[in-house]
DNA sequence: ACGGAAATTGACTGTTTGATAAAACTCTAT
DNA sequence: ATAGAGTTTTATCAAACAGTCAATTTCCGT
């Protein structure tokens, strides 16, 4: 009676789907849904379109594929923000954590920018729920410091957006920063600074204490 | 001798690439380029495809236009930024400005994510140049302000990018802006506690000032 | 080593896309 | 009012596109 309780995977299959989500995402990442091409992300995954079309048999399931695998890397470190834990190394954390994932899976943030800036005809009822709910409930615990004195007051939800914005900006504007800065002097450096800065610009701001 | 000194425009020459600048505007900034489509550009500036193509003979065309004509816009607040003024109220302002321009033109500022999220294939010059001359230059005077201590001392650069990230992020994450903090309530309030929190992050940051 | 399942391919289809050519129409300066 | 520039449309093209299909080849448990 094995009525699909699990369609295990061959060695090949696995193989196969792995190459295909990676060129997949270098394709989408860079040229947005429409913009990206399954002859484009054959050639990628080094097979003939056919053959890809034999693992993913329309284009939006590989995107799809894609974006549920994204979604809760992309949410963990937010998920893990302890509300038992100090504010301040809390949130230090939370931003090193995001900056390390713009430093470490570029094409991700910008697959999803992508498809944010396109109007999230794909995920607007998970914004609108599991994120949401996410945010709401962080926002709480953030709320809740800053109540007990622990953390300046200022708007939590906006809050984690300006996280979110100036984190992913060095993986989506990556052209831009690299133009502005110059060329890269070799090592951590560039993300170093960054880190430092933010570390100054979220804890201490701009106007020096007198 | 009328060698081409100015091609002086007609009336319907005139109000047509104005009326396909900005359904182009629409399209461009919701797809990318690759992305858009010339039938879609035509039907929304009411007209047909060879039409339109009478205007601007390729697609590029149109895009380069489009622009063209949003740099200055796009650079005109930073580089209005003044050496002479009070370094808190220059901040101030040209954070305010910046949040302006998100609320007022959207699609610009779509439109530029998605040329710089798609390589910036068509201004990676103009970035290296023009930009970056823009940065260094008021990189300087920020630095200026730092060492005369009426400023936190932090990384310009990375500073400029922050501002940038903050206030661009509310029109180019618009949809996960709204998903997450529900239902318009009208007016601009929305566009106020933006404001306000941009402010407190910038000047005060989060951690209290005991 | 072999038989059936899994994987791969070449050839193809219908559609969409950017772009062109030529003919028909409209506006405007005289 | 009319000639010629300026504008619009119909018809069309070749390339690129997502997706299908039948036929062939490879893999792997027995």
């Amino acid at each position: 009676m094995d009525h699909n309780p699990e369609p295990r995977k061959t060695r090949i299959q696995t193989e196969n789907e792995a190459r295909i989500l990676d060129a997949a995402l270098d394709a989408f990442s860079l040229h947005g849904f429409r913009g990206a091409t399954v002859d484009q992300i054959a050639e990628g995954a080094g097979m003939s379109k056919p053959n890809l079309l034999y693992y993913f048999r329309r284009k939006q399931d590989i995107y799809e594929a894609l974006i549920d695998r994204l979604l809760d890397t992309w949410l963990e470190p937010l998920e893990s923000l302890n509300e038992n834990g100090d504010p301040i190394p809390e949130l230090r954390m939370y931003i090193r954590r995001k900056l390390e994932m713009s430093r470490d899976f570029p094409r991700e943030s910008r697959l999803f920018a992508n498809e944010i800036l396109q109007g999230a005809p794909r995920i607007t009822r998970m914004l609108e729920t599991r994120l949401k709910e996410l945010v709401d409930e962080k926002s709480e615990v953030i709320s809740g410091w800053m109540k007990a004195g622990r953390l300046n007051k200022a708007d939590p939800r906006h809050m984690i957006f300006s996280i979110w914005s100036t984190t992913q900006h060095y993986a989506d504007f990556d052209v831009q920063v690299r133009a502005v800065l110059g060329p890269d002097r070799g090592g951590d450096g560039r993300f170093e600074d960054a880190a430092r800065y933010l570390e100054t610009l979220f804890l201490d701001g701009l106007k020096p204490r007198s």
